[in-house]
DNA sequence: AAGTCGGGGCT
DNA sequence: AGCCCAGACTT
């Protein structure tokens, strides 16, 4: 166990007159920054949870136009609302947005909570942005500890706990609670923040340019390069699927809403099955259904592909021999493989379709909102079979 | 404490 | 290919 704090009253002080000033002349100018509006706070922390600053500027912008203020995020539609958080990735933080907004208008007469134990209750905000939160908009002294503030901190002190594990957060509050400036504790959780992404990087960090480097103990010993301590996280799962890309023919496309909860809740894609399903009559190659050579375990799989239509979606289609080339896809737990099917059917009764089911055209693909997964599997179609017509 | 939940940039 | 990122929630 790491001892957080060395200093004494005046070196705190010191730090924090230096950190500041540097801040004040460095810092980068971005849209959340421009005032202290609670709730434009809020929602830029949210959207940049796991979430670089370049790829959120523009979904920031384009959502405080959609929803400028707390009470048209609560009424928003969900559908709206889903479709402007697209590509942004951990979509229940959007949910839980929208979830928090209501409970703001019904709870705080729809005023954002200007407390650190009010903000915590709202769903969605965690001890981090809690103490975000408070500390830029309220001007409290609280912390807020996240990545960039366990890297700096554990090399300015040269605190050995490993960072992975979630016990370990309190030790770098505590540390923080200690020096944070209490005159200007808003730009002092943000000065973390800049100098994390900037100059105290998880690899190669400028240590001759930070402005604070005569406080870091581990640059006065030569031991930045073993700061933070951080155990190493599982690697992503594989698992296989068979995706069916079904056209009828107007040109629509069978096109499915995932369930409510879990992976991509809500979201919608072609039809996927488990890879098991279709192959448990046949032995599939180490490198999946693209390397079975056989034309007679080629047909047991059609055969089975077209058996799971029949039975879920009461659709017969004439599907194309071999699949798509591979997709993958890669979560932070999961990998995913897709063998895509093309096939097509020339009757739809749509009464006969689940009803989380729809064809629809390409045309009006912008009204669904589709995850990474399935931005793929179009591509693949378009570029392999769309365009030949 | 461990698992779930996305996507993109960097090395 | 692995690592990292302005984490929170569920079990």
């Amino acid at each position: 166990m790491s001892n957080s704090n060395h200093w004494s009253k005046e070196e705190t002080a010191d730090f924090s007159y230096t950190f500041l000033a540097w801040y004040e002349r460095e810092k980068r100018t971005l849209p959340w920054r421009e005032n202290k509006d609670p709730y434009r706070i809020w929602v830029s922390e949210i959207m940049l949870q796991q979430t670089r600053v370049d790829t959120v500027i523009p979904y920031f912008l384009n959502f405080m136009t959609l929803f400028p203020t707390i009470k048209a995020l609560a009424e928003a539609p969900e559908d709206t609302l889903l479709k402007a958080w697209e590509g942004l990735g951990y979509y229940s933080r959007v949910r839980n947005l929208q979830k928090s907004a209501i409970q703001i208008m019904e709870d705080f007469d729809g005023k954002m909570p200007q407390t650190a134990a009010e903000i915590s209750t709202l769903k969605g905000i965690g001890p981090y942005t809690t103490g975000a939160i408070a500390s830029m908009a309220y001007g409290l002294p609280t912390p807020a500890v996240d990545g960039n503030v366990m890297r700096v901190v554990s090399r300015l002190f040269e605190i050995t706990d490993d960072i992975a594990k979630p016990k370990s957060r309190k030790i770098f509050e505590e540390t923080m609670q200690d020096i944070i400036s209490r005159d200007n504790p808003g730009d002092f959780n943000q000065a973390m923040m800049d100098l994390g992404s900037s100059t105290c990087t998880p690899k190669n960090p400028s240590c001759n340019l930070c402005p604070v480097n005569e406080f870091c103990q581990s640059y006065e010993k030569g031991t930045v390069g073993n700061y933070p301590v951080k155990s190493k996280k599982v690697k992503a799962k594989p698992v296989y699927y068979v995706g069916m890309i079904i056209k009828n023919e107007k040109g629509e496309f069978l096109l499915e809403k995932r369930p409510t909860e879990g992976l991509l809740a809500n979201m919608w894609t072609f039809p996927l099955f488990p890879e098991e399903m279709m192959t448990h009559e046949v032995e599939v190659p180490a490198g999946g259904l693209h390397e079975i050579a056989s034309e007679q375990t080629q047909q047991i799989v059609l055969k089975q592909l077209q058996e799971a239509m029949t039975q879920k979606y009461q659709l017969h289609p004439t599907f194309m021999k071999r699949p798509l080339p591979e997709i993958k896809h890669i979560f932070t737990h999961l990998k995913w493989f897709i063998a895509c099917y093309y096939g097509q059917v020339d009757q739809v009764k749509l009464t006969d379709l689940p009803e989380n089911c729809e064809f629809v055209h390409p045309e009006n693909f912008e009204k669904y909102t589709f995850p990474g997964p399935q931005q793929k599997m179009l591509a693949q179609y378009q570029k392999n079979i769309g365009q030949k017509k």
